[in-house]
DNA sequence: AACAGTCGCAACCGCAACTTC
DNA sequence: AGAAGTTGCGGTTGCGACTGT
């Protein structure tokens, strides 16, 4: 299909906005809601397009936008997620409250990318970041870094197959998307199944909506179970990415990991394997 | 003080996923 | 089922602020 231009580019305000343009689209959207951003203009007589709209109430005039610098330990957790997902830049963002896609993006481009970059170049003191090569996958066994693009699922089911050993973890991650009207923050369900697991019901459903990720990771799941020859061996991930997500990291940040980025995680692994 | 170069942020652009009809 | 419309995302750009000469 054909791709329709966002808005008709003549007669619209373009650039920088105004305070008042500021004060009519909060006014508006604080009284009618957020959503049908291509109305938006018309409605709340801006003469913008509403795509700028949405950009601008996101980026700087929702309320629960966390002004001013990024805290080391921010700083951190933008590091350590964009070594396991790459440039998605929401999903980061969903991890660090008040902050924005675009805000997170600007400052890696600005700062994070070169810093680690120049870590990466030359051994340095922290190990903590030096653990992996950054940025680049480091093999095409088990990237790192995912693709670019996110797709909105709602449910990722992990499985090992029947009395095979796991040995390349990720080949057991299958993503389902939805067709559904869920969005990516509304993933709430990981099923787990596992032929090891020797109840009648060997799968299993976790409400992972508040879960901390450090306490799934650390769960029997997760850890691998002392049957059939995989003693030990966790389902998905290898040591070195169990330490880089449940090193406890989370606790001390005070930032609660939940599974949204793990599922976000699998489904980019779902993804790698089908190309 | 004036100019050039660099940096950082806000905004824009184009694409793809998703929804609606 | 598929076309048309909408929304969300990541990459890129423009411009003001800052810094060095």
């Amino acid at each position: 299909m054909g791709r329709s231009p966002c808005c008709a580019k003549e007669g619209l305000n373009r650039g920088a906005w105004t305070a008042a343009e500021d004060k009519i689209l909060s006014d508006y959207i604080k009284m009618q809601g957020e959503g049908k951003w291509r109305s938006l203009p018309k409605r709340a007589g801006l003469k913008r397009c509403g795509k700028s709209c949405r950009l601008r109430w996101l980026n700087y005039l929702r309320p629960d936008i966390k002004r001013g610098n990024i805290s080391h330990e921010e700083e951190e957790l933008i590091i350590r997620l964009h070594k396991l997902l790459g440039n998605r830049w929401s999903l980061i963002a969903g991890r660090l409250p008040g902050r924005t896609d675009n805000e997170i993006k600007n400052y890696w481009n600005t700062n994070l990318g070169k810093k680690v970059k120049n870590q990466s170049s030359q051994p340095s003191k922290n190990k903590q970041i030096q653990k992996k090569p950054e940025v680049e996958p480091p093999s095409p066994i088990r990237p790192n870094v995912i693709r670019t693009k996110a797709l909105r699922c709602t449910k990722v089911f992990i499985t090992t197959p029947p009395h095979q050993k796991v040995d390349n973890p990720s080949k057991n991650a299958v993503a389902e998307s939805s067709s559904g009207g869920e969005t990516e923050t509304q993933m709430r369900t990981v099923q787990v199944s596992s032929q090891t697991h020797q109840d009648d019901d060997s799968s299993m459903n976790l409400d992972v909506g508040e879960m901390c990720l450090s306490e799934l990771l650390t769960s029997d799941y997760f850890q691998g179970h002392d049957t059939d020859g995989i003693v030990g061996e966790p389902y998905l991930f290898n040591q070195e990415m169990m330490e880089d997500w449940s090193g406890g990291d989370c606790d001390q940040i005070g930032v609660g990991l939940d599974l949204q980025s793990l599922v976000s995680f699998l489904d980019s692994e779902a993804d790698w394997l089908g190309e």
